[in-house]
DNA sequence: GTAATATATCATTATATACTGATACAATGA
DNA sequence: TCATTGTATCAGTATATAATGATATATTAC
């Protein structure tokens, strides 16, 4: 269904940790943590084609992830909250202890994180 | 592409984020905060499909998120750690202060969380 | 004005994945 | 043994979504 009213705060909740679980979002926003950093930054330091990095950019501002300031023809990307960095954190190091068992999931698959 | 030996740390991690990023998931998983629950305990409690929940814990399970405890007929399944419990309360918060962004997303749809 | 640069958006396509019904498997009890 | 119950798995389908190339928009420089 589309996003209504009635959305509920677990699917609400799904959607915010939607912006985390994509690769390429992750190198993002991953980059972010060092910092502010453009549209132009990302794309060399992600190595993906610029309207992808702002497709993902777009996401992640819409979702409350990340806060834009543009300047000039410049668009500086920020995270939008420590807690983006402490969930990247805490998620490290639960992945540091389940790390075998996600290696060992293979119900899906995930794309090279180099722009498939 | 499939999880070969060179997959990186960021798609383990997109991939760690997955378990958390689906409606239904994230409702057994709130479930499960609770304790320990039955596949039919959660059948009953969400409102999915048998072979839904199943499923759902299947990827849970392989992703290290949630463990099982097989006695009898039964699978008694809980969350594996308390840093899982931790990373749903940390969206939580986060989300109480960016949910109206996350609420004006509109870049993906969701589905509604009583199995649609 | 024109060119160059930085970014955003669009249409399209390929793939991933959530769901269902059917069915298999396993354990218990009559 | 046979029926029942709890759970897992499979094939098939519909949908979601990530990626691309083309293009639009906006700012700066010449």
């Amino acid at each position: 269904m589309l996003i209504t009213s009635t959305t509920s705060s677990i699917d609400l909740q799904a959607k915010l940790f939607r912006g985390f679980a994509d690769p390429s979002r992750l190198s993002i926003l991953l980059a972010l943590r060092e910092g502010e950093r453009t549209v132009s930054d990302l794309v060399e330091t992600t190595g993906f084609t610029q309207p992808n990095v702002s497709n993902h950019l777009s996401c992640l501002r819409d979702c409350g992830l990340v806060t834009v300031r543009q300047q000039g023809r410049f668009a500086y990307y920020s995270l939008s909250d420590d807690r983006v960095a402490k969930l990247l954190l805490l998620a490290d190091e639960l992945l540091a202890d389940v790390a075998r068992g996600v290696y060992e999931c293979t119900r899906y698959t995930i794309r090279d994180s180099k722009n498939g």
